[in-house]
DNA sequence: GCCATCACG
DNA sequence: ACGTACGTGATGGCA
């Protein structure tokens, strides 16, 4: 008979950085208990016969991780809720569960951090333990749910990838905050002189540049006519106008200082770290998210700001061409399998095809655009976004009819590739391989080849991240999980055992679900994030 | 609070 | 005739 416990925690505020556990409530088969001192429940924490569950983990564990109490072997009600649900926003807290599968309407006047910094009362201790009280009765339920959905294996997949999360979140990135400062002050220079340049140009020295109404208006005194002010409109221009051209270059800066200037730096630990709040599902399709900063989203320039502290070194590893390979393992492909197993480049072949001539004789940026080409389709996309891309991204201007011919040329090359979208849109449900699956009628057409897709690969890539947490030592960090990206910090030392791991468990875990295709990995290493 | 825009994959 | 590529998170403008 398994032994399990639900665990809740109030803390006096939202960051373990800042705040203290206040109390722990523990219900079990015997019963419920609030202790206000988290030595009295350490062992049950770390005792691996023990299943601990949480309602959302990587809030609770992690804040025990922080604070340096051993957790092992938990599972968490909101993921179970997530998995079951489909819907990974809306619907998942205490409350609506609570609700649905008890009929039992939680009190949750005392959830703010506030609530926890004063003199704990009767009602403190109510509260916590309503919450423990819930999850605990929840478990049982939702597991129930959960097998009869035949969902077991992307619920273990997704739990056992929390421990990964939680220790991601713990460890955060050494962030080098003189560097990115200095930076900073380049890119506010630039935008200044750009601004100056770009109102005397457009003889508008009041001008927002920040305002799409007033750019697009002030565009027009000029003659430049653009629906609307984003790069892939501009960029039409971009190349005939100087103008144009600067705005697109204070764009860059503007989006740059907004999003990732002061704001990032505020989210600084005291240990020089930089932490995001990652979610383990933040998309239907399984992967995961990162938000307060969006670490997954960090530009390129700010990376190499992210450093490994002295004496080691930050080592990546990423997929390559991880979605053209799940492409070409659920369609069955016979060309893009064989490209992949004869270790081809798709994006020269897909180029080589379009443009009538031999791979040899492809070009570098005709390569560009067989590559425009590849990711575009697998997205579902038509002649004319294949022509609007082609001509925003890569200056290549065609008309919609040569648009048409390299979509025609794609699939005549590709035929399985159709065959598949053909599938998918005829199918009552679509399905990834990993277990996940929805309802055709709730997606719109082009989710329903894009979704097996992305969510195959996402899939596989917990796989990688669990087997590299099991199996990485405990001293190495681990420092971020970028949809087809692994990211550790090791000693110097290590550096090629990390980059073997890494290749090893991301092509083992890749393989879980993608046996017919070979998985490349590629690795880098250095003194800071290289991408 | 929504929209347009853009950082990432 | 119509709209036209998937999934996020974050921002400033604007109503």
């Amino acid at each position: 008979m398994r032994v399990v416990y639900a665990v809740d925690l109030e803390t006096t505020s939202l960051s373990p950085d800042e705040g203290d556990i206040r109390l722990v409530a523990v219900t079990g088969a015997d019963g419920s208990r609030v202790t206000s001192n988290v030595r009295d429940v350490e062992t049950i924490l770390r005792d691996p016969s023990v299943l601990k569950v949480f309602h959302n983990s990587l809030f609770d564990a992690y804040w025990l991780r922080r604070k340096k109490f051993e957790v092992r072997n938990f599972a968490d009600t909101m993921v179970l809720s997530q998995v079951l649900h489909g819907d990974v926003k809306a619907g998942n807290k205490l409350v609506d569960l609570a609700k649905q599968y008890l009929g039992l309407e939680l009190n949750k006047e005392l959830q703010s951090a506030e609530n926890w910094l004063g003199e704990l009362t009767d009602q403190h201790v109510a509260y916590a333990t309503a919450d423990s009280e819930a999850t605990y009765r929840l478990y049982p339920i939702l597991m129930d749910r959960i097998r009869e959905r035949g969902l077991e294996a992307v619920a273990e997949r997704e739990t056992r990838a929390l421990t990964a999360l939680i220790r991601m979140q713990s460890d955060g990135i050494l962030f080098d905050y003189e560097g990115w400062t200095s930076e900073l002050d380049r890119y506010v220079a630039s935008a200044q002189a750009l601004q100056e340049d770009i109102r005397a140009k457009l003889e508008c020295p009041e001008l927002n540049l920040g305002s799409s109404v007033q750019l697009k208006s002030a565009l027009l005194s000029v003659g430049v006519n653009v629906s609307s002010t984003k790069q892939e409109e501009l960029a039409k221009f971009g190349y005939a106008s100087p103008v144009v051209e600067m705005v697109l270059r204070h764009k860059k800066a503007l989006k740059i200082l907004s999003a990732y200037g002061d704001k990032l730096l505020r989210r600084i630990g005291s240990d020089g770290r930089l932490r995001g709040d990652w979610r383990l599902l933040g998309t239907v399709t399984g992967r995961s998210t990162c938000s307060n900063p969006n670490l997954q989203g960090l530009p390129k320039t700010a990376k190499r700001f992210c450093v490994a502290e002295p004496g080691w070194s930050i080592v990546t590893a990423d997929f390559s061409q991880i979605e053209l390979r799940v492409l070409a393992e659920l369609s069955g492909d016979p060309e893009m399998l064989q490209s992949f197993r004869d270790g081809k480049d798709l994006h020269r072949k897909t180029a080589a095809k379009v443009f009538a001539k031999s791979e040899e004789d492809v070009t570098d940026r005709e390569r560009q655009a067989g590559k425009v080409i590849n990711f575009g389709l697998v997205y579902g996309m038509t002649a004319f976004g294949l022509r609007n891309k082609l001509s925003a991204q890569e200056g290549l201007s065609i008309t919609l009819e040569q648009a048409e011919r390299f979509r025609n040329d794609y699939f005549e090359l590709y035929p399985g590739v159709l065959r598949f979208q053909d599938t998918m849109l005829r199918s009552s449900r679509v399905k990834s391989l990993g277990g996940r699956h929805w309802d055709s009628k709730a997606l719109k057409e082009i989710m329903r080849f894009n979704y097996p897709i992305q969510s195959t690969a996402a899939e596989g890539f917990k796989e990688s991240l669990i087997l590299l947490n099991d199996r990485m030592p405990g001293h190495w960090r681990l420092i971020a999980a970028i949809h087809d990206e692994l990211v550790v910090e090791v000693p110097e030392q290590e550096v090629e055992r990390a980059e073997q791991l890494l290749q090893d468990c991301m092509t083992t875990g890749m393989g879980c679900l993608v046996t017919g295709v070979p998985i490349e990995v590629d690795v880098n290493a250095g003194a800071h994030w290289i991408k």
